[in-house]
DNA sequence: TCCTTATCTTTACAACGTAAAGATAAACCA
DNA sequence: TGGTTTATCTTTACGTTGTAAAGATAAGGA
């Protein structure tokens, strides 16, 4: 078992980092330590990701592709069902991959503007699914007319936004029991859908 | 002017990490290299800060009250002009502030819950403001009745979300000219006040 | 079979955060 | 005023990190 060969080292140190962000802050990564886990000198990972960058670029890429795959499956719901189901699942992902979800959204694990870059691509697939909501529902009479892009970015803003604060913000707005959660993501809704202002 | 004893070495500290954050990314802030700027030895700053986070969060500290002071600045406005003149004057903050916006919303930067942190306090009066705003604008008929907190909290995660969006995200969804934040500002007012879905 | 190539280890180095102990100057107190 | 205390800064030192370079091992193709 112990050979000199790992087998599949690129996945092994994958996984050993996701260990560290389970329970760690984001500051215990470390390439040696990640190493260390998978039972490799500290010098092996660098046959398999270019530096420490490549390797959290690893690590963002498989969030998004999870992220994606939950918000896809919401699109089974019933047209009415389907964004608060993606605000849902968006903000359980957060609260439930915090490390993750920070290396997601950090410009300086792209590559340069200009090159081609996979994980500004995964991303972007991601983002694909909540314009093509908007677009469904606009098809059904669900949603306003105007620019998708545009108005998916609003949508997009207002989750990510509460999912960042409920992560980071130092304040301390609740317990977060799923109660709570869900009520949270009632207001966006809510907000959305009736708007926050009085009518006039 | 080579004194031994610096003077401020506090002010000068934070200045240079300020300098720092304004020319390069969030990593290449190094107490050493501040240090350096200082033209202090490299252990001179553990006079000033119990360590690096202290620095850091000094920083932060900073920029929740400047971002405070733009904010109470709009509140002089109309009572409708108030939100939009607050939202854009955020992003304005996020976007010429990156490095500092990015550590001000960094949870192990606060004290482990319990013990009393300027940084959370600090940033519970910032919050503060929006909540007083939505309060005033509740009495004006502006706003929908309802926990003044909740819905300020929704407000600041909308604005919050773009914020971190048009910063972190891998998506480049235009070259950010002036014009195009006050568009994309605009549509959040429009979503907040109209509401995204179709009336029914 | 031998040689190439991919994978892993060893060794090495500079930079970092931090601790401990010593130097300097300012402030305070007689 | 002069001497002592105290705050501030420097020097030295240590362990850890990311990364480069060179050597060891094993797998696979000629």
């Amino acid at each position: 078992m112990t050979s000199y060969h790992h087998g599949n080292l690129r996945l092994a140190l994958l996984n050993a980092a996701r260990e560290l962000a389970a329970e760690n802050t984001i500051d215990s990564i470390t390439l040696r330590e990640v190493a260390r886990r998978a039972g490799v000198s500290h010098a092996a990972p660098y046959h398999h990701f270019a530096d420490k960058r490549a390797l959290l670029r690893a690590l963002a890429i498989d969030a998004f592709n999870e992220l994606k795959r939950l918000m896809q499956k919401q699109q089974n719901l019933e047209p009415e069902a389907v964004l608060y189901g993606i605000g849902l699942e968006y903000i359980k992902f957060a609260l439930s991959h915090q490390t993750e979800f920070r290396f997601m959204f950090r410009k300086n694990l792209c590559e340069p503007k200009g090159s081609p870059d996979e994980l500004t691509e995964t991303a972007n697939q991601s983002f694909e699914i909540l314009i093509q909501t908007i677009r469904q529902m606009q098809a059904s009479g669900l949603v306003v007319n105007g620019d998708p892009q545009a108005l998916a970015l609003i949508v997009w803003s207002t989750i990510h936004g509460l999912a960042s604060l409920l992560i980071e913000a130092p304040i301390v707005p609740e317990p977060l029991t799923q109660g709570y959660l869900e009520h949270l993501v009632g207001i966006v809704q809510t907000t959305l859908q009736c708007g926050l202002f009085v009518r006039n």
